[in-house]
Parts: structure tokens; sequence; C-alpha cells
DNA sequence: ATTCCTGCAAACCTTTTGCAGAGGT
DNA sequence: ACCTCTGCAAAAGGTTTGCAGGAAT
């Protein structure tokens, strides 16, 4: 094995054709261009950011499409919404096995990641003593760099 | 004393009016009315909410005001940005002493409150260990009724 | 007087939708 | 064949902005 990538993609278009032969949906060329794109993503993307890039690889495909597929990966798990960044377009990232939180640097606006064992498992508590199950949770922290102060 | 509302409304008029002062900004008769009105609703509520109520109750404000000054608010340190709703609304709430964070029934899509200060704790100690200084954070849990389980 | 504020409508931006044609099964 | 998918452009929906007149200091 020379690179790592092609397991991850075929683990995920697995996952994919799974979710489409479920509900009786078509594969598509769009469809995992899309999907092979957005793996190679830094972590956190918008719709916005898989267009800049597929655009300028080749023919390129519709915004309209990107959008549909989003949803389509989100519903099949593959992908999550997390956030909307500060333009007010919602930010997704990859949904792999490590789940974690986020940290917005309110400085560099870039997106770090926590995971907090204790958080998890206290809002999950929390959640059922107030009769409520946890289905999923989106938690934020915005803060500011501590570089930042000795300037 | 009658009723409580007269001191909290007094307190965040004078919080407010300090803020005004100090930016050199002016005070507006639709300023004080939109506040007397948030003040009014439910714990959270968008600006369509306070459109919806000003608008029945006399001659109405103009939609973009409502707009600029629910930004003028959150400055002022009055009024939060809590989460943004199935509709793709801003929602708000007024900001007050006590801290807390939201829990949305994803059955009936009502906003529910709690806090824990363990949470609060680690998640600001998790911030410092990673340089950063927490500003503030959003804290959103999607749950399920257990009472609907029942059904 | 100067500067801010409002109201209206137009503009903006992201996301959604309608439709005709192409593509998958 | 049937039904899904794409691409385009138009629509939608929330929020912002430009401008002319009005109000506050």
């Amino acid at each position: 094995m020379i690179c790592s990538h092609p397991t991850a993609l075929e683990r995920f278009e697995t996952k994919l054709q799974d979710y489409l032969d479920n509900k009786g949906l078509k594969q598509s060329s769009q469809r995992s261009r899309i999907m092979r794109f957005l793996l190679l993503l830094p972590g956190h993307f918008t719709v916005q950011d898989i267009a800049r890039d597929i655009q300028e690889d080749s023919p390129g495909i519709g915004a309209a499409t990107i959008y549909r597929n989003i949803k389509t990966l989100v519903e099949a798990g593959i992908v999550r919404e997390t956030l909307v960044d500060q333009d007010g377009q919602m930010v997704y990232e990859v949904l792999d096995d490590d789940h974690h939180d986020h940290i917005v640097c309110l400085d560099c606006h870039q997106i770090f990641e926590f995971h907090e064992e204790g958080i998890e498992h206290t809002q999950r508590k929390m959640a059922a003593k107030m009769n409520f199950t946890e289905a999923s949770h989106r938690h934020v922290v915005y803060a500011h760099c501590d570089y930042k102060k000795g300037v």
C-alpha cells in the first residue's frame, strides 16, 4: 500500500453505495467526484470551497448539484454540519469515528477541534435528567489566541 | 412595588443608554420600543417575532430597523445570538446574569435551557490548555423527548 | 448644524426549486 | 421504460444597504 487515502475513500464509497442502494437512489459521476474532492479538503469546508476546487479542475459542476449532494452525504452519515461561519455559510466536515467539537479563534478565524469525554458524558447525563435522549450536539467555543496577548 | 418588570426594564435602559453615550449614538423611540417588546417575549425570539408583535401593536416599525437595532443591543450586551433555527433565522435571547445553554427538542422543536457548571469549567480549562482564552460559546444539544417513546 | 436614525425598496447571499434533458439500472 | 440526476436560471428567504427625509443632541 502506497498511500493511506484510497482505503478511506473506498470505505466512504461503500458507505455511500449502501445508502443509495437502500434508498433506491442512483450513483452519478458528479456525486463521487464531489466526495473525492471533499475528502481532499482540510477538515472544515463549505459548499463554496468544494465548488471552487471542482471548477478549477475540469468541466465543473453546478452549485445546485453540490448543495443537493452534500445533503445526500449528510443523510448517508458521511458528512455532518458543524457550524455557520461568519459569512453565514454552513461549514461541513467528514464524519470520521472520532467525534469532536470546535474552537473558533476570534483572531485568525481558524477552526480547531477538541474532545472532552467529561463534557460529552455530562451533557448526556444532563439530557437524561431532563427526560431527553441526546441525539447530537453542536458545541462551539469562541476564544482569543493567547499568543496575540504578547504582541 | 406592584410588578417586577419595571426594574428589569430600567436596568436594561440604563445599560443601553450607557452604551449609546459611550459610542456617541442617539436614542430613538423605535429603539426603546423594540427593547420593551423583546423583554416581554418568552426567552427565545427571532427578529420576525419582534416584528410580528410590534406590527399588531400600533404604527409598526420597519424590519430593517429591527435588524439594525438588535445588532446594537447585541453590541450593548443586552441580547445575545444563541442559535439558528430550522428556518435559518437567528434566535436571540436577553442576556441576563444566569448563563445557560440550550436543548432543542427534535420532536416539538421547543427550546429548553440547561446549565452545567462542570461543563463550563471544563471547557474553560480545555481552551486554556490549548492556549486560548474562552470568550463565549454556543452549546446546543439536540435531543428526543422521552415521553414520545411511550406513545 | 451636525450626525444619527428610520422607512422603504432594492440589493445581497446562501440555499432551494422547477424544468427539460441526460444518465443510471 | 422508469425514475433519478444534472445544469441552468429563477425563486425563496433572511439579512443588509442606499438613499432621502426626520429626529436627537
